[in-house]
DNA sequence: ATATTATGCAAGCAAGTACTTGCTTTATCT
DNA sequence: AGATAAAGCAAGTACTTGCTTGCATAATAT
């Protein structure tokens, strides 16, 4: 006879934890109604029951979700406050950290668009996110460019919006509506092209 | 005793527009599995049996909603193919239609992205339409520009995506994310904004 | 070792929902 | 006016799903 390996526990916290991550990924692939607490728990490798215990229901697990998955890290710390470095520099390193995390965050993307209409409140506070961490820090950026002059007649926070929306946009058509099926375009030839476009569209004309 | 108002009955092709744009709405606020024949047929104004005498199942009816609705009257109708027109001019009452086409769509456009996981087929054709109708053509028209000069050193066909993500973008945060929540930008400032950044930006440099 | 606490498991309830059936009513056609 | 076909209505079936309960079991604390 084996001695039964007496297999340590997890913490209520990592529990906790892994049940929202496994909420996150099923919510994110079939919504709100789609997504079934049987399937949750099953994912996160616990029983159902368990979920109940530790959420008492579905709408509390689901809020939880937003609540611990913030989208940002924010990009206001990506933009140099003192720029040392050049405009070009700055705004390339901005696009590729935006995309990274708009990748690693992509099913909590997915699951803001898929919701908005039904939790509004809910989607409307992760977009004052994306403004406040996203939008205004680099409006900011770009009114200090105008003001020295590297940056020309442009409206700084619409700018901000065109420069990461199209980058937001080929993310949704690449992640969503594509997945692998289509020929992935690399990401630096994107960024590249993208960035290229919106310096030579904002800068001042020499 | 009043006569009998005899009301005069819909066509079976008026009636069946009637259910499947009901639907639309329904889906495209709800979901798929959050839609319910009822409400579905309430919006429509019929009975729920009818909805099953017309369309047999749920989901036959779902995949009328996306025969029926094709998004695009296709950009490329827009784009003067002899360019009479100026760049800036062909730019500028592009995206204005763009916008239009994407507001008016709405709907189906929030479906697509809403059940593009659970219906990967429908939501790639459904792309396929984008890109065949939106990408490639201005694509195309970008290319032509760049031969005859007036275009610089860019991929035409991540220009056009650039493009015509700027204004994605801007309409999903607009209309799906905020709602009428928050001070609304008006289209014609957005749209000057964005083509001009983009024109400078595509335009070879003098 | 013993008590305590957390988790798993099986079963089930109540509510919702896609879809059916049998029948009545109403508009249209001849 | 009478026959026909389509739509409405009420009720019901089969199934799913959120959530509960009672109990067995395994890990932790004393």
């Amino acid at each position: 006879m084996k001695p039964q390996a007496r297999e340590a526990r997890l913490s209520p916290e990592e529990r906790r934890k892994k049940i929202v991550d496994a909420a996150l990924r099923v919510f994110s692939s079939k919504g709100f109604r789609g997504a079934t607490t049987k399937e949750i728990a099953r994912t996160a490798g616990i029983n159902e029951v368990t979920l109940f215990r530790y959420f008492g229901n579905k709408e509390n697990l689901f809020s939880e979700v937003f609540e611990h998955h913030s989208l940002f890290p924010t990009l206001r710390e990506l933009i140099p406050k003192r720029s040392e470095e050049s405009y070009e520099k700055v705004m390339t390193g901005l696009a590729a950290q935006f995309m990274e995390i708009l990748k690693r965050r992509k099913d909590l993307i997915r699951l803001v668009i898929l919701e908005s209409y039904q939790y509004p409140d809910q989607s409307v506070m992760f977009f004052q996110q994306i403004y406040s961490k996203g939008f205004q820090p680099l409006g900011e950026y770009l009114r200090e460019k105008k003001r020295s002059g590297e940056v020309g007649e442009v409206d700084p926070e619409l700018a901000a919006r065109a420069f990461l929306g199209m980058f937001f946009s080929f993310l949704v058509a690449q992640e969503f509506l594509l997945g692998k099926k289509v020929a992935q375009v690399s990401n630096e030839a994107v960024i590249r092209e993208f960035v290229g476009i919106f310096l030579r569209g904002t800068q001042r004309n020499a």
